[in-house]
DNA sequence: CGATTCTTTGAAAACAGTCAATCTGTGTGG
DNA sequence: CCACACAGATTGACTGTTTTCAAAGAATCG
């Protein structure tokens, strides 16, 4: 039933608020969060986002994995991000400044997702203290998760990348496939074919 | 003397959150801010943090060069930041959860800077308007130029890295050595000289 | 089942890293 | 002020890794 499943996708969200920010999510605080959030269902392959458009929404993942990923003149793909269940996705710099995006972001699965405007997040923050904190705590995650990917790329070779996607991120390479996983990892997917066979032979 | 310095170091600051805030700075901001920054100098070659550390402070950088990098097990550095004048620097991730930090950062000149404590940072974002939306700006910023250098590590060769650098911050070139922009792009000194000598003859 | 997409493998070419030697410029102490 | 030392930059020869191209083998989906 379509209102019970929108019913559970709003409780997602409220769990996961009341968890990052520490504090329970008031019943104020949640009807806020459900006027700010419309829930939208993305089939495998639709596009959320696509490079030349501006930005308009950021999502909250229900359920579902994206990918955020740039192409070059010679037609390559370069995924930037992988987003699933409990992430955000959307391209920030086209998000805030409201400028056409270089990214596109499609679904590798069918998607749940809870999307709002940057103005109604703004919103939000300024009268939500669990929702702030939330959103505080996750650019300051996302800032930390940032640095730690450019210190891997410019100090790692590719077989240490692949070792602390396996560490970190393993459920990424069940749900991704491995030309994916390549393209995050900035090599081709032949090298990383071959990387896999003589790391997992250990 | 030393006192018309530190004068001219807070203007420095004051003209920044100015600009960034886009509005001006009021007397009894400006003095919330006088109260939460120490001016401190540092020599070349001086640590303002050292890997095992707390990172306590967070630095503006009023005049002068520092880098922040790792020291891997064989020995090597890998820079992941360069700052210069009206840039910031810390290591967020130890600044912000107080964890010992896995970097150095040092000053490749002598350098001018102001600090403060994570709280005294809070507590001037809470109390003044104009350095809210300055840190609220540099925090988007921050995360757009991160998202950009990962884009570029995984899709651009090491010749378009380097291009890319003198045509974002010919300054960098100017203000450090060679092996420190090699350690910066990821790539070793040598091949730099060779990219540079075969870039620059077109 | 057939078709498409993904993965693996091989061989050759391009690329970047390492090591060692030389060159250049800077700054310091005699 | 010179000479020397030192750090940084360049070059060459060599090694090792990654890409590219092509083809064959799995796996997945309609």
């Amino acid at each position: 039933m379509s209102n019970q499943q929108e019913v559970n996708m709003y409780d997602a969200l409220r769990k996961y608020v009341s968890e990052y920010s520490g504090a329970p999510v008031t019943d104020e605080e949640f009807e806020l969060i459900k006027v700010a959030f419309t829930s939208r269902k993305i089939r495998k392959k639709q596009y959320f986002l696509q490079a030349g458009d501006v930005c308009k929404y950021i999502a909250f993942i229900v359920k579902g994995a994206l990918r955020q990923y740039s192409v070059d003149d010679k037609g390559l793909e370069h995924i930037i991000f992988f987003g699933i269940e409990n992430w955000w996705v959307s391209d920030r710099e086209s998000f805030t400044m409201l400028t056409p995006s270089r990214f596109n972001i499609d679904a590798i699965e069918d998607c749940e997702l809870l999307v709002a405007t940057s103005e109604q997040m703004q919103h939000l923050v300024s009268n939500s203290p669990a929702f702030r904190k939330t959103i505080a705590l996750l650019d300051q995650r996302h800032s930390i998760a940032t640095q730690k990917r450019i210190h891997a790329s410019i100090s790692m070779t590719a077989e240490d990348r692949f070792l602390d996607l396996l560490q970190n991120n393993p459920t990424f390479l069940q749900r991704f496939p491995q030309n994916m996983i390549a393209s995050y990892l900035g090599i081709s997917p032949e090298t990383l074919s071959r990387i896999r066979k003589k790391a997992l032979q250990k």
